[in-house]
DNA sequence: TTTTGACTGTGATTCAAAACACAGCCAAAT
DNA sequence: ATTTGGCTGTGTTTTGAATCACAGTCAAAA
């Protein structure tokens, strides 16, 4: 973890201008924006922050992808958040200064660009609306949350995974002609780490959803939802 | 559910007074807030609000207490929120106008402090720093629904107890001496649609509890936490 | 190119909570 | 005072996911 003063995937401005938290600045705005933007490479399966670091940034995903988790009391991975590009995360730990309570790990090479806390906090006073940009985010995140409540007490497995591949798909699902492709390469054990279930319950249930043509597999690790409304139907009903 | 014009639990001003939302409030404003109060009174087991009502109120716990809660799949009420005196719900809702995906249901007789969507949007322009208290209070949300996934996902039944037991506490509890009394009468079956458990399972670990010497019982509902040490010693350990 | 290590699928077994069943209890209502 | 209905405790049985075990696959590294 590293900063990098050239940056491949981005034209530095991008990054800010992708993000919803700065829709409503105009180009000077913006002009003023980058000079306080620190751009970080991770490589895959690098730690971007852990449990226990001053959470002192925010980060904002200019290509890639990071998890963000924490363990289980029996010391498996509970996954909490996926963050892609455009995403955005550790806004609301800059509002008091505090300890992060989450790790993240980048699930392929990421690009970040992050703002430190008292950059954040000068962008705050000269931009007031700001606070409202991160209510609503706020107030995504609860929603987040609460569906996954929903998810994770749903004692039937199959319609645990049904709402976990709709939630990707909803998340970050490309619409094929008759598919909808997850490009997030998710390993069995990641899906497992959304749900609160094992990877061979995992394995399992998707061989079945594939045998049943409800999704299809390329290299067992990009999926193609193949029939959405039978998933909807698993997620729902009985 | 209905207004009432008397209310005996309060003087009127108090709901306002014992809310962090309007701490910042001196008596001039206070004065101003009352006239926008709409009081009600809901007797134990009436609803507050239903799944698909508009959701146009913010309510303000004057006395009582009630339980926010959706179904799972399998038909069980899963209770995301307990409110008691002080507590208020709904505020974020108000920011759009849209319809309530939660029951709620007074757990006992219950008074509320009720403000519209229109009288909290001029209160909101009046008082922008009330902003800033709902963003506290949407991180406060978010932190109680996080610390409930980590509950839900421990597949460990006595830490799963014993994170319920230690929030309840946290949230409700008296001490007393040499224990912390909970106050709210919760049914055993309104505990296991906390964790996610069934009620013979909860009823099960109670018991085993109380002969282990972690808690006491008053006719069954009124629990006593007679050795938290070692409730946080289950919520966390192996 | 070969080796390595991480990931995957799938069978067999275990196990703990869910489900079922029922009697006893208590509080509210008649 | 008696009835009623919801709640509780606790046995017994069932069930389905976790666990254990292991071979096969694949991709990255040497």
């Amino acid at each position: 973890m590293f900063p990098i003063s050239g940056c491949i995937s981005c034209q530095h401005k991008f990054c800010a201008k992708k993000v919803g938290l700065f829709e409503s600045f105009d180009p000077d705005d913006l002009e003023n924006l980058l000079k306080l933007i620190e751009r970080l490479y991770i490589p895959k399966g690098d730690f971007i922050f852990k449990e226990g670091n001053v959470s002192d940034r925010l980060y904002i995903v200019n290509g890639g992808s990071f998890k963000v988790y924490r363990y289980t009391k029996d010391g498996k991975e509970q996954i909490l958040y996926l963050l892609s590009e455009g995403d955005y995360f550790g806004e609301l730990n800059l509002l008091k200064t505090q300890v992060q309570e989450f790790n993240a790990i980048a699930l392929e090479d990421t690009h970040l660009c992050t703002i430190r806390k008292d950059a954040f906090d000068s962008l705050l006073s000269a931009y007031p609306k700001l606070y409202a940009k991160i209510l609503e985010h706020a107030y995504e995140r609860i929603n987040t949350l609460e569906s996954m409540i929903q998810t994770l007490t749903a004692k039937d497995v199959d319609s645990r995974i049904a709402s976990l591949l709709l939630k990707l798909a909803d998340q970050f699902g490309i619409q094929k002609q008759g598919c909808i492709e997850i490009p997030l390469k998710l390993t069995r054990e990641e899906m497992s780490n959304l749900i609160g279930l094992t990877r061979e319950t995992v394995s399992r249930k998707l061989s079945q959803f594939q045998t049943d043509g409800l999704v299809e597999f390329e290299d067992s690790r990009t999926i193609y939802i193949t029939d959405i409304n039978a998933l909807e139907l698993l997620k729902v009903d009985a």
